[in-house]
DNA sequence: ATAGGGTTAG
């Protein structure tokens, strides 16, 4: 008895100043006293219960509320909120509508969590006839109230079908593309697209007072749907309501700055938030970590990222993200380890972002331990990695694992598209890509600029100019695609290596758009190719024209000028470069054996093994000799005698990486080479003949494509 | 009640 009148006065004092309960176990125990206090009314009962719930206690709550034969306006309340801030959202917006068949008026306070629960559940006729409700209260004056329905509306934009996409920001300001020659859409679709963003500008409007968070919602609200000038617009307008910008207004504003590759207005924004003290915060600091990355400006985002003290999981994106999108492959995947060192459990951007590092590398036995990560942490099912992972595989060589992935994946985009049909055409699959290519059209799925330079690239391959030419001429009328640089760049490459040069001369000079040196220089190697040497010439300046710098064209030039024992030019061109101070780029390949990668560079002896990787080379050199190989020295260099000659070419970089492969690899595995430059014409012929001769398959990936080698012949059938 | 990071490119 007296346990139980000791309850009724502590509880009695706690309820008239529910505030004063500060701790989770306060409340705990302020229940169990509670509960001995029995009768109790509903109002202290919804007392009780608004405390549970500001801790965001729903079982306490529940229990209470349902000890309740009609509960009243506080009660409704709190279990509202707490049912939103516990993320059931349908619970939440259950109780919203029974609270209304009770015949209750709702206060201002719960429309924040209700309107929540609707942007949760996607359902924005529930949230039209929830604003209708508030506005037939006139409650549509309550600030929060106001907020949150922006917030809504700013979120069912993104939710559209063609909303959310930045195409859409370049209507609204001059010297930009238009949407519809970006994407096709209709001027109708577009009025249609931003309905919901002219809601939320009308709500702002009939606010009769705006708050920071007024404004930042719909700062965000444009900025997130493309509306780029209409949000930095708002921007002064807050300024010329006399509110500064916080955290929230800039990290609203840096992604715009960042897609505009301003880095000037990006440096003032960061400017800004050091003064601010807003630079250690983790969402500015991870804007900014895009925001430098996109303007090619690494150092500075590996700067922001060093200076932060707290680094929560998606800074870690961030920065990982940014090292591999300027591809420095090694940093981001050494910002990987470290994160996983950290304990920060990586997301699915996470792989997404890392993934092309290991495609770029080709380290297929990276891209498998992080498959094995995705599949370990459920994250299969989504499309960006499902993309990654297919081009991934594809570019390691395995385009069997790579088709695998493509055909597991329940929705398939255009980048995963693109992805599998560059995978064939790299392969040298042009009939798969091409078949692949007419599906995606059958899906209905848009194929966009890069979708067609893969389909350049397999017509390419696969020696196909008729078929190339016709998609190139159908691209912009089916499509709306207008030929890029890209575009041009594989035409001229495609024609070339199909002997006609002249055609492709032609093709280059009609470009709507100046050629650039690198154009010129697919046509140069097609020359060298195909042994044209006075269109050589006159291709040759036209990259000097543009490029003086050209290392390629010099070399190239050299070469075939040896070959056409032009010695005098050839000499000229080497001092030439000489004189401008150019080098060539060194050839080099690579290999992996045992998780570790091994690197060969033509002329090589520094690797450990040197001494039995030179053994093995020449015990090939015989037993492919036998096989009828004769060394093709043409264009190499003319001043040593052939017995060097036939040295020099057998130290190519490719030959070493080769030679290393097999002696530590047990006989039979397939050996994978990746190299810098293309693969020459004497180690092609070489390398199809060791392949016969030890009986393996040999993947060499150059820069231009995959090479199979196996039995002595190879899957490009020596085009290339 | 408001904020940040991702896949395809001869």
């Amino acid at each position: 008895m007296t346990s139980n009148s000791t309850a009724k006065t502590l509880v009695k004092t706690f309820l008239r100043t529910p505030h004063s309960l500060k701790t989770k176990f306060q409340a705990k125990q302020l229940l169990a006293q509670f509960l001995k206090t029995q009768p109790y009314s509903p109002s202290s009962t919804s007392i009780l219960i608004s405390v549970y719930s500001n801790f965001n206690l729903l079982h306490p709550s529940l229990f209470l509320f349902n000890s309740l034969n009609s509960p009243p306006l506080l009660a409704w309340k709190s279990i509202i909120k707490c049912y939103a801030n516990s993320g059931h959202f349908l619970n939440s917006l259950t109780c919203f509508v029974q609270m209304r068949s009770f015949g209750i008026y709702p206060d201002p306070n719960m429309f924040p969590f209700v309107l929540k629960a609707c942007v949760f559940l996607k359902n924005l006729r529930l949230g039209e006839s929830i604003h209708g409700c508030i506005i037939r209260l006139g409650l549509d004056f309550d600030l929060f109230t106001g907020n949150a329905l922006l917030n809504m509306y700013a979120k069912f934009q993104s939710l559209q079908p063609n909303g959310g996409h930045k195409v859409f920001a370049f209507n609204v300001f001059d010297g930009m593309p238009k949407s519809d020659e970006l994407c096709g859409t209709s001027a109708q679709e577009k009025g249609a697209s931003i309905i919901q963003l002219d809601r939320m500008t009308k709500v702002l409007e009939m606010m009769p007072k705006r708050d920071v968070v007024s404004w930042n919602t719909v700062i965000a609200g444009n900025a997130q749907n493309g509306m780029y000038e209409e949000a930095l617009r708002m921007v002064r307008e807050m300024g010329n309501a006399n509110m500064k910008p916080d955290s929230f207004t800039l990290s609203s504003v840096l992604p715009i700055f960042a897609e505009y590759v301003d880095v000037i207005k990006g440096k003032e924004i960061h400017g800004y938030a050091i003064r601010h003290w807003f630079d250690s915060n983790c969402y500015i600091a991870s804007s900014l970590i895009d925001m430098y990355a996109n303007c090619a400006r690494i150092e500075d985002s590996c700067g922001v990222f060093n200076l932060l003290s707290k680094r929560d999981d998606i800074s870690w994106n961030s920065i990982i993200a940014a090292c591999v999108q300027n591809g420095v492959f090694d940093e981001g995947l050494k910002l990987f380890r470290q994160m996983l060192t950290a304990e920060v459990k990586p997301r699915d951007v996470t792989f997404s972002s890392i993934m092309p590092a290991c495609t770029y590398l080709t380290t297929l036995h990276l891209g498998k331990q992080l498959h094995g990560y995705i599949i370990r942490g459920g994250f299969n099912d989504n499309m960006f990695i499902a993309s990654s992972l297919v081009d991934m595989y594809a570019k390691c060589g395995n385009i069997k694992a790579a088709r695998w992935i493509f055909n597991q994946m329940e929705h398939h985009d255009m980048v995963s598209w693109t992805a599998i049909i560059m995978g064939y055409a790299l392969h040298g699959h042009a009939h798969d890509a091409l078949l692949l290519f007419k599906q995606m059209e059958m899906d209905g799925v848009k194929p966009n600029y890069v979708s067609y330079i893969a389909v350049f690239t397999a017509c390419s391959h696969a020696g196909l100019p008729e078929e190339a030419w016709r998609y190139f001429n159908s691209m912009s009328r089916n499509h709306g695609i207008k030929p890029g640089l890209e575009h041009y760049a594989a035409m001229a490459d495609l024609l070339g290596r199909a002997g006609k040069l002249e055609e492709a001369y032609e093709f280059i000079g009609s470009m709507h758009i100046a050629p650039t040196g690198s154009i010129w220089s697919t046509l140069l190697s097609a020359c060298r190719v195909h042994k044209n040497l006075e269109l050589a010439e006159k291709v040759a300046n036209e990259i000097f024209k543009v490029d003086p710098e050209n290392v390629g064209a010099y070399v190239l030039m050299s070469n075939m000028y040896a070959a056409a024992r032009r010695w005098k030019d050839a000499a000229k061109m080497r001092i030439f470069m000489k004189k401008k101070g150019i080098r060539k780029e060194p050839a080099c390949s690579w290999i992996e054996v045992k998780n570790r990668v091994h690197t060969f560079i033509s002329g090589d002896k520094s690797h450990p093994l040197y001494d039995r990787i030179f053994e093995a080379l020449k015990d090939l050199l015989e037993q492919i000799e036998r096989e009828g190989y004769i060394p093709d020295t043409n264009e190499d260099f003319h001043d040593v005698d052939e017995e060097q000659k036939k040295y020099m070419i057998f130290s190519h970089s490719e030959r070493l990486a080769l030679a290393f492969g097999i002696i530590s690899t047990p006989a039979g595995t397939t050996i994978r080479i990746t190299k810098n430059i293309r693969v020459c014409v004497d180690c092609h012929t070489a390398i199809k003949l060791i392949s016969k001769v030890v009986q393996r398959e040999i993947i060499v990936r150059d820069n231009s494509r995959f090479h199979h080698f196996k039995d002595g012949k190879c899957s490009c059938r020596d085009y290339w």
